[in-house]
DNA sequence: CATAAAGTTGACATCGTGTAAAGTTGACAT
DNA sequence: ATGTCAACTTTACACGATGTCAACTTTATG
């Protein structure tokens, strides 16, 4: 709280006439990073798509591409989920809202009759949605050096080869 | 480390007569663990196999087994990575130590020809680590639902059908 | 010019980590 | 039996971070 009031120019003090905590300082910073960086907007394209695999391939692009927007709060609101119940709510619900993405594509991709036989929707599910976890990303990007287009370029084919039937 | 002591039935001062720091309690509870659960012993089975296709599985069997052991600590030790460079320092020692694992699968599979052709051994390996970092596990297993059979099995699914030729 | 909003300073409570000092207890060797 | 050493105890305190509180100042506005 500290550093944000000295590189705000205000006093510490006047930061909690703003923001009671500072989860919820943190939790306001995503609301309003979302309608800067118009999350809904990215994600049209992947509602848009007609086929499953373009929705799979679009749905990747949008959120992978938002991860890096985030990922300095990201790294704030997770570091205290055990702390503050509020920030961990306030993950879960961006999380299930991740969720809910990678549930319509899977969706999709079984109307398309492209889904792997033998693979739940349920199951396909939790696997998209493991694999764009922010934690993932960080590896990849982070640990192992990867470009962001690298990250996107691999996670598709990932998801496909995990999700897609043969052929 | 009150708790700590609480639990062990000592003051909590006595407890810095033995640890000079928290994050030095659960880097040597690490070590301990490790020596109790023997980690060695489970990673035979994967360096034993004998077809790339058996050593990964058995891989996977061996950490994916192993990580619901240390899981605790591993929460522990990772909260504090942040905040006490010692704690980063040993959990990446210790994700370093699987990462070499994962480059030995992959240099297995490659010796077999049945790595993904286009697939470079680098990125592979990474990809490898990535579907098998902790924090995977935690999300399918604690947040998904997933039994611990379920788990292994499907990123043995999803780990062959990431790097494994098509047949 | 009064007032209300926003900010300032300074002090303080609480919690967790870590340090320090002085005293207690018990085992064990001589 | 006595002295000594190791392990532990209690008490106190420093430090940093979050959060609260009270009293005072600045500034825009009707």
């Amino acid at each position: 709280m500290s550093d944000i009031a000295k590189e705000v120019g205000i006093s510490r003090q006047a930061l909690y006439l703003h923001f009671p905590t500072r989860a919820e300082l943190l939790i306001a910073t995503t609301r309003h990073i979302d309608s800067v960086k118009n999350v809904d907007a990215r994600l049209a394209d992947s509602r848009a798509a007609t086929s499953g695999r373009e929705r799979l391939v679009a749905f990747i692009s949008a959120w992978g591409g938002y991860i890096p927007e985030i990922h300095g709060l990201s790294v704030a609101l997770r570091s205290m989920r055990d702390s503050d119940a509020a920030a961990a709510a306030a993950w879960n619900d961006r999380m299930q809202a991740v969720r809910h993405g990678c549930a319509a594509a899977v969706e999709s991709l079984t109307a398309d009759k492209m889904l792997k036989p033998g693979l739940d929707r349920e199951v396909a599910t939790d696997l998209l949605w493991t694999l764009l976890s922010v934690e993932n990303w960080e590896r990849l990007v982070n640990d192992c050096g990867w470009s962001q287009t690298e990250y996107e370029g691999q996670i598709k084919c990932l998801a496909e080869a995990a999700l897609l039937t043969k052929n």
